[in-house]
DNA sequence: CCCCAATGGCCTGATTCCAGACCATTGAAG
DNA sequence: CTTCAATGGTCTGGAATCAGGCCATTGGGG
């Protein structure tokens, strides 16, 4: 049977695979959770943080404020999130990100499994090619300054709160560009990758070799040079591969 | 209050717009008309050609029988598609693409409004990044005469069929990057843009060039010049763009 | 001190969507 | 001619999700 199911993809064939790809991500529960999580783990909200509203937050998720709830009250019981009744009340983070551990890394890996290296390319064409397309706008002053205070935050950043600051960093250069879709899809490929990026361990040479690359990488984009952009990005995330796979192997 | 919720959003700001966008893109039946829609005006399926059984269909797009079904008797009153019973009967494409029309052309840019650049950008990043991505891979000799097939077949194309065999060419390298993901997205950017595509008139000067350019591309992805084949696609890409909004001014 | 606006907590009815079963039809294979 | 496997057509019960309202709590402002 297995010949059989087979040659049916291959009477498909072609890009099948991609137009008749699941309409949605199964649950809607889970997928709330996941993103918070993921919001969470990014840094978007840091330790102590308020996140908006459960009623803005449903509506921005686009899902029921009973479904959203349900999904907080998961994170709550997961100990990442605290709710506080009354006016000024809310629900604040409790989560603190975890040491970066290789074993943790090892086990991202495996529960990533093949979709590893699909990742990987994903995040490549997008950064790289956000990077140029960046770089040749016209920014505006404070688009500017907001690149450039996202690159001193991260250079100044506490060891427990690099991770975060560099994932606001990469995120900041999607923004860029202009295209929510494009920022949209490089959060995407973010989230998918967070938990190893955040296990590597950061070693003081590989900070300093990455800061250099950010340097490259914004200087390339505010001096409006799209193929030096693009050549920093590549340079820099092929370099963060190369030391995930280190860990790996 | 316009002045309020405009602080809210600074409050917020960041990328907070990427990581809360919405979690399910509303109507599960809406959404699989679309999809549907989308792999027929994409060229997936030709006139006369046969969809996938209900029920396998039905799985590859995680959603349930009946949803489906109502979809495609949806696609069905608008004349899109009819169902034959019995075995080796199944639900058949009666859908042929109309002429370009620059009068529809203007319609869909309307329609698109200011999602138009979005897309363009989105477009030129994913699909930019996957020739050059194709180019580094070692690709099978299945794959390379598949690219190669893909492109004759354009070259080949009666005037009804170029559009869609256009799409299945550049669908085709989005699948030679190995990353599911990328070629999702490129099936779904080119999505967003096919009925701006589909109203382009074609000239015969335009389509002179466009041959000319994918010659090239193929011919940089099977050398594995990433280089030459990141530069073809933005050629060709900003030719399209170009073209597109010729008509558009 | 009291009020009240903003927040989380809770409930209900309606709607969408799903999983699975069963029926009706068809045409090729035996 | 009969069989039968694959397909579309139909139905039902239940789960998930939504829309909206109301309640309980809280702390700052009057």
């Amino acid at each position: 049977m297995d010949l059989e199911e087979a040659r049916k993809q291959a009477r498909l064939g072609w890009q099948a695979g991609a137009i008749f790809r699941p309409v949605r991500t199964g649950n809607a529960f889970e997928e709330t959770v996941e993103r918070l999580l993921q919001a969470i783990k990014l840094g978007v909200f840091g330790f102590g943080d308020r996140l908006p509203a459960e009623r803005e937050l449903a509506a921005r998720l686009g899902v029921s404020r009973e479904t959203l709830r349900e999904a907080l009250r998961t994170l709550q019981q997961a100990g990442c999130v605290e709710p506080r009744r009354g006016r000024y009340g809310g629900t604040f983070v409790t989560y603190r990100m975890p040491a970066p551990d290789v074993a943790d890394l090892r086990r991202a890996a495996r529960d990533l499994g093949g979709a590893l290296e699909d990742a990987l390319t994903y995040r490549q064409v997008l950064e790289v090619g956000a990077a140029e397309a960046a770089a040749r706008r016209t920014l505006s002053p404070d688009q500017r300054a907001h690149l450039e205070s996202r690159l001193t935050d991260l250079e100044g950043a506490p060891p427990e709160q690099y991770r975060q600051l560099d994932s606001r960093f990469h995120l900041a250069i999607g923004e860029l560009t202009g295209s929510p879709t494009l920022a949209a899809a490089i959060a995407e490929a973010r989230m998918r990758l967070n938990d190893l990026l955040n296990a590597i361990p950061m070693l003081d040479r590989n900070i300093e070799h990455a800061a250099e690359q950010h340097r490259a990488m914004v200087g390339a984009i505010l001096a409006g040079d799209g193929d030096a952009a693009r050549r920093a990005t590549e340079e820099h995330l092929a370099a963060t591969a190369a030391l995930l796979r280190g860990f790996l192997a």
